[in-house]
DNA sequence: TTGAACTCACTGGTAGGACCACTTAACGGT
DNA sequence: ACCGTTAAGTGGTCCTACCAGTGAGTTCAA
């Protein structure tokens, strides 16, 4: 009984998966680039194909890749896609799912919100005045919705809990379509005033003020959906 | 040219993930049970072992089923494992990602428990109750903490918020570790004493006390962590 | 010159068969 | 009755050939 098999365990599909990640996280593929060929990297790890195949399905499933037929696999970086498809999964209706998302939304924001207008950073605040510019001269429906999540979703970053932000950025994602709809009926110009109203109550450091603003703005849209 | 191939699109990998998302969900296989053998379903719709494999593996990311080797595919259906290896991936430190789960439960939870004051159900109340008795005298610290998660997801369903609930029990179960260390210091008692208040408060359909109970609690066991 | 169709060299997707590794239960000798 | 062996089941890996989208370069006609 020597002990010739000590926690050395270690499968292919263990390899391909840490290497992957190694390739992602660790080495400079930003996102937007393209991983090596799936036979490419079998080659290169001396491995099978399938192996490196069945590891991109998995970063895949955890939204830190989108692969593409006949073009290859894209680094996207997206932690909250695997949250969305759950969410998707547990609530068929689109009408219930919302009203749960929204409801979430309104006890996470506002305390992220206040959160960040105690931790924001001069920085982070210039990019937020940044977005809002772009948001008031964007006529484009979809592109304002992406600024206006994008918005929300930077005051998570600021706020600093990665777990808040990232549920609230799967919600904020899964009510994309919804929020299309609302900048259609009201236009951008409310949205945009909301989000002014929040970035001074941030400028001010004022946590209350951030709170009750975050709340107003969520308020408001979520009596659209009515 | 003839209309060939209007959107018909339908890839075999889309149908065998689709066929066994059906199996699982309107199926009578519940949790714990197993799934045919892959060469059997394989043979049976016709496809490649390859494409019910890749379709397994991406249920076992989404959380339905767990893959074992020599084994088989048993349903698992826990949706708040994929939330788990998010967290996981973007806080891989244990100390700091404690830290924020219990922020967020913190944030989440006492809403939670206020939501189900109202809304409890006599038999959701009995389930409570017996969970109740069981943690009294429960001895194995194990199991103690598997208990004391189960208390807490089943005032979530209560609430009947499920977009809370599941990450409600994501941040739970990546918190089961330092749960088992809690106990172990402070034994069950003083949980049990805090579960037995928060249950008094959900029978007395008082959101308030219930919101202060649970916030008590949190923060008590939050305190044995620094 | 222009531009539209074609060709071709990539990419990932699927197929089938052989074999390896792990588990379990049935079998058989002690 | 016990314990090691065996065999049949499972998922895990490999190989090889081929199918199916994509895009860039080429060709050839207008």
């Amino acid at each position: 009984m020597s002990p010739t098999k000590p926690p050395v365990r270690s499968s292919p599909a263990d390899d391909a998966l840490r290497k992957l990640i190694a390739l992602i996280e660790d080495g400079a593929l930003a996102t937007g680039t393209f991983l090596p060929a799936e036979r490419q990297l079998a080659e290169r790890w001396s491995l099978s194909r399938v192996v490196v195949r069945e590891a991109a399905r998995k970063l895949e499933q955890r939204g830190l890749v989108s692969i593409r037929h006949g073009i290859g696999v894209e680094v996207t970086n997206n932690p909250a896609l695997p949250v969305q498809h759950t969410l998707e999964r547990l609530l068929p209706s689109d009408k219930e799912r919302l009203r749960q998302c929204a409801q979430a939304r309104l006890l996470i924001e506002p305390e992220l919100a206040a959160t960040a207008a105690v931790r924001a950073t001069p920085k982070g605040l210039r990019a937020l005045k940044a977005n809002c510019v772009a948001l008031a001269s964007e006529t484009d429906l979809e592109r304002s919705a992406v600024l206006d999540i994008a918005f929300h979703d930077a005051i998570a970053d600021l706020a600093g809990n990665k777990v808040l932000a990232v549920m609230l950025r799967s919600v904020a994602q899964l009510g994309r379509l919804s929020r299309e709809v609302t900048l259609k009926r009201f236009g951008v110009a409310r949205a945009h005033g909301y989000h002014v109203r929040i970035l001074a109550a941030l400028t001010a450091a004022d946590p209350a003020a951030a709170r009750k603003a975050m709340k107003l703005h969520l308020e408001a849209a979520l009596g659209d959906l009515s």
